[in-house]
DNA sequence: AGTTCAGTCAAACGTTCGTTTGAATCATCG
DNA sequence: CGATGATTCAAACGAACGTTTGACTGAACT
């Protein structure tokens, strides 16, 4: 435990209440109570709450980043002109991956990363760097060479379809047990199913105008 | 102006507010700093912040729930086997279609509906209501129908997809200024993209398991 | 033994929040 | 005109918030 343990247990803590109660939603004491640290440890290790969210974000987003830029590298080594289900299998793929233990089914990072891209507060808007921008451009380009014939704005909406089905899918949107009586999404299923929805999605010819 | 102008111009100011900044997010006296009122006004209307956001959701949710219920049933009356793009087309079609006016292109209507949808606030959570479940049945029947080879769970997933991509559409989730200069979303355009974009997902084969 | 220093702690600070209060204002109608 | 009921207003309430403070702890060093 290098790090320093209590921080790490505020991590795992804040993690947990970002994901299920939003930024704002969530207050300092909480953190700390549920870390069974101390409420001024969190200025201590982290600074503010502010930077404390970013120490998670960073946390989640890294690993994700690397199996994203990993897989495209596996695709193109193997062949340089991947068909658009591969690449749609290795970027949205890794957003499923991630289930760190004692997560639901995955269903508490999916709703982190939501909470993440759609969190009005302004904290929350600060976080994508270089590295982020560097894999999406990668994957546009990829996209483009898999799909020459898609005018640049619609492939460039289409990117971001791929993002809102992968950030959105686990969250119960109808807020409600769900119809007839389906279970909760289980998590395997869920990856197959966004890489066929969003494959089929991916490949639609262009729209007319 | 029979509901009294104070009440209108609260709505129309929590309305901006809250797609803009959140439920937690926007402050009462905010609200009422714009809509030019006194700070109890929104108690003396509304009851409470939480119900002056359940009015502001109904008032954006009501439109959108008739146009869905009109399409359907126009669809319905012309062939009682609606093609998947038809349903696709009635069904997300009406959440691009509100733009109140200074609107900017819609964006700000499609902020407060990704806003409501995933919102951890817990006042967010309940306002779905016995209208939205049967819109929502009724939509799944008639998808069920053109796709009787999928799977209910799948379908299930698909429905949801949908919800995804018309919410998060117009919303800059990689938040940054579009790559190569591509100019924001042009309401119509994102409108025929989206149908285009989640016709095919939705017509893609049952995922092989 | 004495010093140092990262870490923890209880307590308090000042601010902002949603809500309540009670008086002031206004239009309406007898 | 005077009374009534709806609406607006300034002011205050208590609670919760993020952050700061300064004393305390305990292991690691000379």
């Amino acid at each position: 435990m290098a790090p320093s343990d209590t921080r790490t247990q505020i991590l795992d803590a804040a993690e947990h209440l970002f994901a299920e109660r939003g930024f704002r939603g969530t207050s300092v004491r909480a953190i700390t109570d549920r870390a069974g640290a101390n409420l001024a440890a969190v200025a201590y290790h982290f600074g503010s709450k502010a930077e404390l969210l970013a120490a998670v974000v960073r946390r989640v987003i890294e690993p994700i980043n690397a199996a994203q830029t990993a897989g495209l590298d596996q695709l193109l080594a193997r062949n340089p002109e991947p068909t658009v289900t591969d690449l749609v299998e290795a970027f949205a793929g890794p957003l499923f991956d991630e289930m760190p233990a004692g997560d639901e089914g995955g269903a508490r990072t999916s709703r982190l990363i939501v909470t993440i891209l759609s969190d009005p507060a302004e904290e929350m808007r600060n976080w994508t760097g270089p590295a982020e921008d560097a894999i999406r451009d990668r994957y546009l380009a990829a996209f483009r060479r898999a799909l020459p014939s898609l005018p640049e704005e619609e492939l460039w909406f289409r990117m971001r379809g791929i993002l809102a089905v992968t950030a959105v899918d686990r969250i119960q949107v109808y807020n409600q047990p769900n119809p007839a009586g389906v279970p909760p999404l289980a998590g395997e299923a869920a990856r197959q199913w966004a890489i066929t929805f969003l494959a089929a999605a991916m490949s639609a010819p262009p729209t007319q105008i």
